[in-house]
DNA sequence: GAGTAAACTTACTCAGGAGTTAAGTTAGCC
DNA sequence: GGCTAACTTAACTCCTGAGTAAGTTTACTC
């Protein structure tokens, strides 16, 4: 995780994850086969442990605003706590073919499908469902989920700041816009074009 | 650029870009010196159009909240169009070494830079600023910028989708909460914790 | 403590791709 | 017609790094 998420998988070098892990280079391919299993491997573990951590923390039954918090907060929690692996899962890894594709295309898909679904239930929660729908719903986790992974950036860069607090502030951003929008107060541009 | 942005930097090969762009190997390394210096060109070239267009389209004297309106506008309506350089721009140049992340990072600051500008002009300009300062300026701002990314990547799955729609869906995502709360209105999470 | 299987290492092979060299080819110009 | 500039083609060198083969240590059994 940490040689690829410093280097990219092409630039990786299987002898330096060998010497990092206190093994040999023949081990690897031993127990992965291929530096291409090696990889799928990682992403694999990577992906299912923050669904998983997700999942868990959004479970409890409670308000849809709330149990997004509690996702958020997990995944801000997991990704600082283990920065490489979110760089391998979500930055880096999507431009490989094959194998490695489709199943750094299966991860993400969980990940994103769980969001949404919490999204989802934020709207379909509201009585006045202000015409969103799914279309939203998936719109929104988007922006979500990108505007996390670069808030693990500025996390990085803000060692002191709480996962707590990252997400609050991203849930005030976000929660209290998407009420606002459901309660029927929108935003508009400008009537006309600002520049030919 | 199509071929760094579909392979990679490491996996693009440099007689692959040369018969897309019509000329031989040689003329590449006379004209770039290097395959490096092919990526530094292009990634430069790709930063300062973009902050440019960015710039240009939010330059016009209006509220902030407007500027940013038109900012994010030409953002999508250029990525959109261009794809392949936004996506080596932002998505996999950060992983390399020595010159290249230098150039990546200079061009990645000034987009930021930009964003961040219009954030904390509508910081400011609002009468109560709620105590909201630099630091929220620049956190929202890392927030847009990964949201737009992402979007990017739905923009793609929805092709009929105007640039314009999509930036009035996010600006009514993370503007009108930000409004409220400068405003005063905060969402809180729940006051015990969720899970031990 | 010899025998042996598992776990491991050292030292290799070999392919791919960056970068180069040299010998053309074409077009324009005096 | 000869000269130059801008290129192409095609072969090459050389290095890096994935993958492997053969040897060596460790640990366990009788």
């Amino acid at each position: 995780m940490q040689v690829f998420s410093k280097r990219g998988y092409h630039a990786a070098v299987v002898d330096e994850i060998a010497d990092l892990a206190g093994i040999s280079k023949p081990m690897v391919y031993l127990y992965f086969g291929s530096k291409e299993g090696l990889f799928i491997a990682c992403i694999k573990r990577e992906g299912e442990l923050l669904t998983h951590e997700f999942q868990q923390a959004a479970a409890v039954e409670q308000g849809a605003d709330q149990q997004l918090w509690a996702g958020l907060s997990a995944f801000f929690a997991h990704v600082a706590a283990n920065r490489d692996g979110w760089v391998v899962l979500y930055r880096q890894a999507p431009e490989q073919g094959g194998e490695i594709a489709a199943e750094v295309e299966r991860q993400r898909a969980a990940v994103m499908a769980a969001v949404t679904g919490l999204v989802r239930a934020g709207i379909t929660e509201s009585d006045s469902s202000a015409g969103l729908g799914e279309e939203d719903a998936e719109f929104v986790a988007h922006a979500l989920v990108g505007a996390a992974d670069s808030l693990t950036g500025w996390m990085a860069d803000h060692p002191n700041e709480a996962p707590e607090r990252i997400t609050l502030r991203l849930m005030n951003m976000v929660w209290v816009g998407m009420r606002q929008v459901l309660a029927g107060e929108v935003w508009t541009p400008p009537a006309e074009p600002v520049e030919g």
